[in-house]
DNA sequence: CACAAATTTGAACAACTGGTAGAAAGATAC
DNA sequence: GTATCTTTCTACCAGTTGTTCAAATTTGTG
């Protein structure tokens, strides 16, 4: 076990780099990624730093030259969720649309965000409790930022008179937010369904409800 | 702090022991509870069997005596989860019940068990990376068969027409439990909102949806 | 009291943890 | 070639982990 072949992983001199790159290029954002996938399936507890390195294929002391230690990795895994997510809600919020269009277009986009972020949003709703000092206060802040611009879309539509006020609006946002957060523990981007679809219905379902109309006195 | 007078409830045997016993007895079911707390708050990878054992005034040696080793703990964590969880929903379901009635009782039943049985049901549905062999495909699966209770209802209520065909039954399901189970990253049970209060409003949103009816041709 | 069974202790263990230091390798520019 | 800077590796530290186990203690019973 001491005695390895050092012959046979020697590397390779001088210039002649023609074959395949035998090593990818260790950067942050690969760190990142792969430390995200690895959290969302183990844990960030029971994720080793090791772990992180072999799974890109260098060791543990190449790690610490990107990043400044395992928190740290954390911290920029929220840093990238909430810079996908932020913005484009905000946005949604502050331009002239009905409220339900805003509903429907902030669902959409919340949705989108857990489909296409699926590991690093586990980790975000997983492992808060492992972030530490004030960057931690700042990340409960911001999420709760966040998630009031929900409420504000409901509570926009109740003083509109399109949403029905019998429905506390804090507890309709916690409802929704459930909804499209509980899409990391199924979603799958392979699967039946693409996240526009899995949006769509979602909005049909919290708009009218899955009763279907009374039936209409239509005289045919 | 540590001697709780279990005179109260104690089956007492045969000679009188009126006096309160100085050290809290060690048993499965308090290491347990101890341990989703912990769990819950830390991660079961993060928490270790020292942290089990302080937090009942006892070493690590002694837990031993009582459980197979760790997993076994998150073992019957889930045990008790799904032992509370399974039995009442089945019978909502077999119930001559109309689907709304079915779908009403379900989610409150659903949503009593995410309230009282908390930090064990944030334990249920962030941990099962971390069991391991048969028994971990046995949680799997009678996961699914729960869920698809929920699924069943909606299909009932498809098929007897009450429940539009509009939306997808498997991804009304997924919508329901997610609202559902999000409970745990906000549910206080000294908060501002009885479990059954939440259960009736997320009925209402789910069946009636948020938009207030159509202006209804009704003069006067 | 004694005696046996049930329970707890405390130490020991091997393996692994996050983190550090310094040498070595690789690349780039002159 | 030499010099410089970036990147990765090896080796190691000090602390913690889950688990085992013989010995000590507590408990129930006659």
């Amino acid at each position: 076990m001491v005695a390895d072949e050092s012959a046979t992983t020697a590397p390779r001199k001088k210039t002649d780099r023609s074959n395949a790159p035998r090593r990818a290029r260790l950067t942050q954002k690969a760190i990142v990624s792969a430390a995200a996938e690895l959290f969302a399936r183990k844990g960030f507890g029971a994720t080793s730093l090791d772990d992180i390195a072999e799974r890109l294929g260098a060791t543990k002391g190449a790690l610490y030259y990107h990043i400044k230690n395992k928190e740290d990795i954390l911290r920029h895994i929220y840093l990238m969720v909430l810079a996908a997510s932020e913005e484009p809600l905000a946005e949604i919020v502050a331009a002239p649309l009905p409220p339900t269009e805003k509903l429907a277009r902030a669902i959409a986009h919340h949705v989108s965000v857990a489909a296409n972020r699926s590991p690093a949003m586990t980790v975000f709703y997983r492992e808060h409790p492992h972030l530490t000092g004030p960057f931690a206060r700042e990340i409960v802040l911001r999420k709760k930022v966040y998630e009031r611009y929900f409420e504000q879309i409901v509570e926009e539509g109740q003083a509109a008179g399109v949403f029905s006020r019998a429905i506390d609006a804090k507890i309709a946002t916690f409802g929704l937010l459930g909804m499209c957060n509980w899409l990391s523990q199924w979603y799958q981007p392979d699967g039946a369904y693409t996240h526009q679809r899995i949006a769509a219905m979602f909005t049909a379902m919290l708009e009218q409800g899955l009763l279907t109309p009374p039936a209409s006195p239509d005289p045919a």
